[in-house]
DNA sequence: GGGCCGGATTGGTCTTGACCAAGTGGGCCG
DNA sequence: CGGCCCACTTGGTCAAGACCAATCCGGCCC
């Protein structure tokens, strides 16, 4: 073992493995690459089946491994770059991103929601769905949730259905003048529903991402995304002048 | 069992048991209340104690519990809310932000590091440690690194050392002026070095920002931060006008 | 009183062994 | 030939049990 040792107690094995497989990775693997089945890995390791799992979870989280149920363990390639402003100066929905209305459906928000878009309580709520695509795959998904009384011209709506219904309603956000949006990020893991949407088990880690779009009324619509953690880094395109928002 | 089963499949033993808990947490427990220990939880609810990490570990995952090796799992509290711009028109290190210099010390920075530094690749690099508070613990660790030739007014910094020395790279760097800053965020594991600052176990899952300091002549400086994933909450304050950075 | 020490408690690591479920691919059958 | 089906491979779930390491706390010793 030729890593390094500083620590007074002894380092558990599967972090030992872990750093030994990341190496190896490094150098005698190309990405795409399949791994060997998780029990001859064991046994060449000299370790249970149990203490490699937990050293290839941790390097899937990572996003150096992926792992596919009746496959196999392949080589990741490195994460895409996903900036969180897909468009400038744009509402979602706005042409040339890469996300790609899905469905819309009129709900009432999560609480957590509810509380936010504070003045247009009360009145219906559209939740539009969205899939955000990359390299081919489907790596976020998106629930948008805008209540009717804060966007005009909102009465055609019902005309339309499905995912054509979510576009109107995007189209007509789009129209707005608009003050800004306000983000969080934060770690959780996948429901069952966008999950399956982002083709990986409930749990999986994803990243939260929350969107306050603000209008002169108050709060537009609140988006609520989650982004693959395994496979997204998420970009912040550069916003000049941190002294701009001086207050 | 309550919950939702729309799957044809059956559910995972540990998946219904974190709902259950999940559940529980919300109605049963007090934030900072001590959980029965894991052999009787799982006795109480007839899984081996393999099954019940499983659940307890995804809900320590998104911020719920908090597990302490001779202590115990406590419920956690919401997580904080921390601004990555934790003072308005600042570089790091300006009065009154959460910030706390820990050192300095004059090294060769990470090669990804040193490729986005570009033009001033060569010279000496500093590298400025600090740790950052809240609510009395330690949420992030960064590391700060600034090229000796992006800042004017770096040769008298050899006359100070450790904290002090970091802080007066910090007040050179915030005379520049300012071009605005690049951020990228995604999820990795702790390193031993950043876990034991942190108070976490080595492989802890954290989120990682990239931050560019940009100035007139290029990238001023480059920031690796690590914030306990478990227990925060990455807010970006409000950036009026992404039309502000139409091109 | 103050500090050391040692046992009890708790989560962390590790093993062995078993079965399940999702894909893959070859071979049989129409 | 084309499509269905089943055997097989692979990762996912689960069990029962053992020992380790961090922490806490009470009691002993100075």
């Amino acid at each position: 073992m030729g890593t390094t040792r500083l620590e007074t107690v002894p380092e558990p094995k599967y972090r030992h493995l872990k750093t030994v497989l990341s190496e190896a990775l490094d150098s005698e693997f190309a990405v795409g690459e399949i791994l060997p089945n998780e029990r001859e890995l064991a046994a060449r390791f000299g370790v249970a089946r149990a203490t490699l799992r937990q050293a290839l979870e941790q390097l899937e989280l990572e996003g150096r491994l992926q792992r596919r149920r009746g496959v196999g363990t392949t080589v990741a390639p490195p994460r895409v770059g996903v900036d969180v402003n897909p468009v400038r100066h744009s509402w979602p929905g706005a042409p040339g991103d890469a996300w790609q209305t899905e469905g819309c459906e009129e709900t009432a928000p999560p609480a957590a929601v509810a509380g936010t878009l504070g003045a247009y309580t009360g009145g219906p709520v559209y939740a539009v769905h969205r899939v955000r695509m990359a390299h081919g795959q489907a790596v976020a998904t998106e629930t948008l949730y805008v209540p009717a009384a804060s966007v005009p011209g909102m009465s055609g709506i019902e005309t339309e259905a499905g995912a054509a219904r979510g576009r109107a309603v995007l189209r007509e956000l789009n129209r707005l003048e608009l003050g800004g949006q306000e983000r969080a990020v934060e770690l959780g893991s996948a429901r069952a529903e966008d999950a399956r949407r982002l083709d990986r088990l409930p749990g999986a880690p994803v990243l939260v991402v929350t969107t306050r779009y603000l209008a002169a009324g108050g709060t537009a619509a609140v988006a609520l995304s989650t982004y693959r953690a395994d496979t997204c880094r998420l970009t912040f395109g550069d916003f000049a002048g941190v002294s701009l928002l001086a207050s």
